[in-house]
DNA sequence: TTGATATTCAACCATTTGGTTGACGATTGA
DNA sequence: TCAATCGTCAACCAAATGGTTGAATATCAA
């Protein structure tokens, strides 16, 4: 669905939205937790959860007064496999990527 | 780096942008050839080959008045690979995809 | 109950975005 | 030379975005 696409290309294109991403690869994380590393106001960060969850990026529970956040690639798929049509890339080609990793970890 | 996710992701938000890139697959065009098949000005679409421009993502060049588009997804695999981490875990060395992301995030 | 904690809401602000129109410079071809 | 074509530029506009602050709501814990 083209929409989803627009919606999460977008949800995307922040870097702050992708740092809170990253971070909840590791662990699913309260709204608080997820904000503390952050150097804006928690409500911004309530902010930026909204539209990663309205792009089906994460998932958001409400447990008690504590609210859940926890990763939902389904979305991720979507757009991963809009991409692919234009690859070049090979997904199944592990070596290629870690090639790429070390690359721009020597890179800077 | 992560300056240019940004610009990857953000071009690739919006849905003309998208059937843009997906013409081009099929063949390298020129300006107004680009633009005739959608219902807005040639300067709007001008613009949205601006942004692809400055996102990486196709090239332009000119060649007497006509400038011709020509897709270039080398910034498309960067975000691409990005991505891959959220959905393909099976695929992946973790530890050197996060590694990846964190100096990603760190420098921008 | 009271007070602290977790999160959102509402109003506001500055900047960016995606579009318009009209004028403009460059190039082509008759 | 001169009109037509290709594409961009500049000014403008409405709407969306990313941030702020302060008040509101809900829950927990003492």
């Amino acid at each position: 669905m083209a929409k989803s696409l627009d919606l999460t290309f977008s949800a995307l294109s922040d870097p702050t939205r992708r740092e809170i991403l990253a971070m909840l690869l590791e662990d699913d994380m309260a709204v608080t937790d997820v904000a503390e590393p952050f150097e804006m106001s928690l409500a911004a960060i309530s902010k930026h959860l909204g539209v990663l969850t309205n792009a089906g990026l994460i998932l958001q529970e409400r447990r008690g007064r504590v609210k859940w956040c926890k990763l939902d690639p389904d979305a991720m798929q979507a757009a991963w496999t809009w991409m692919q049509g234009f690859g070049q890339f090979d997904h199944l080609d592990l070596d290629g990527l870690e090639a790429y990793i070390e690359n721009t970890l020597r890179d800077d």
